[in-house]
DNA sequence: CCCTGATTCGC
DNA sequence: GCGAATCAGG
């Protein structure tokens, strides 16, 4: 297998999704998480909060610190969290894809991301997080929302639409880091496609997209799945 | 053990 | 450029 530009496009739009290296590995197939990883990193796609910690063993430094060899560069994950205001920094979980369900490719498909959009009604919702701008969060009840947006106030909103291209849908290829890359439909469905609004700065989807995407940890019981931009149960 | 991502290095 | 092998943390 070699590296397309649609696998490529694939790659990108899972890895920033969350998706795990193994998972988008499983996704294109025929290669393996390593190779994904790998790829991932010669694409200039940058580590995402990854279990293992740099190790800056930074303990002892009598006069000279200096030095500083590192190799390592812990790169802050894209948004990062300053000042939450309100309490619990609930870390902006990514659009976390717990689904284990993941359709096995036994063959090669060329791509295969499946997705689980559950039609989440606000009236659905308990008190959430909203996403304000990179790292901010609002906590609010749900009777008393509002725009979720905070950096820069709307000027003319009127080109927002990168290309006449989304008026009708943005596939695969028409994703870049301007337009939203929440997924609509499913994949293999004629009319998949993606939301393609101009993204909330700094995150991958669009202001509202991003409230979908980014919520408060909920007491357990009444939590309820979150809604995935991958990975979800595929309805057929 | 399982998982994760990061890095190395022969190809 | 590619990715298996290896490393290292959770």
């Amino acid at each position: 297998m070699s590296w397309t530009e649609e696998r490529i496009q694939t790659l990108k739009t899972m890895w920033e999704g969350g998706q795990t290296a193994s998972q988008i590995a499983e996704a294109l197939g025929g290669v393996s998480r390593n190779a994904v990883i790998g790829k991932a990193h010669r694409l200039g796609l940058q580590s995402r909060p990854s279990p293992v910690v740099p190790k800056e063993a930074e303990a002892k430094a009598p006069s000279a610190p200096a030095a500083a060899p590192a190799p390592r560069a812990p790169s802050p994950p894209v948004a990062a969290a300053p000042a939450p205001v309100v309490a619990p920094p609930a870390p902006p979980a990514a659009p976390v894809a717990a689904a284990p369900a993941a359709p096995r490719a036994s063959e090669p498909k060329p791509i295969t991301i499946t997705t689980d959009l559950s039609p989440r009604t606000p009236s659905d919702q308990q008190p959430v997080l909203r996403s304000v701008g990179p790292g901010g969060f609002v906590r609010q009840a749900p009777g008393e929302q509002q725009p979720p947006i905070a950096p820069a106030p709307p000027r003319r909103l009127v080109p927002a639409k990168p290309s006449p291209e989304i008026a009708g849908k943005t596939s695969l290829l028409d994703l870049n880091d301007k337009v939203c890359k929440w997924p609509l439909g499913h994949p293999g469905e004629p009319d998949f496609h993606f939301c393609g609004d101009k993204v909330n700065p700094g995150f991958p989807y669009c202001v509202e997209h991003c409230g979908h995407a980014y919520q408060a940890q909920l007491p357990r019981r009444d939590r309820r799945a979150p809604p995935l931009p991958f990975g979800g149960p595929r309805m057929r």
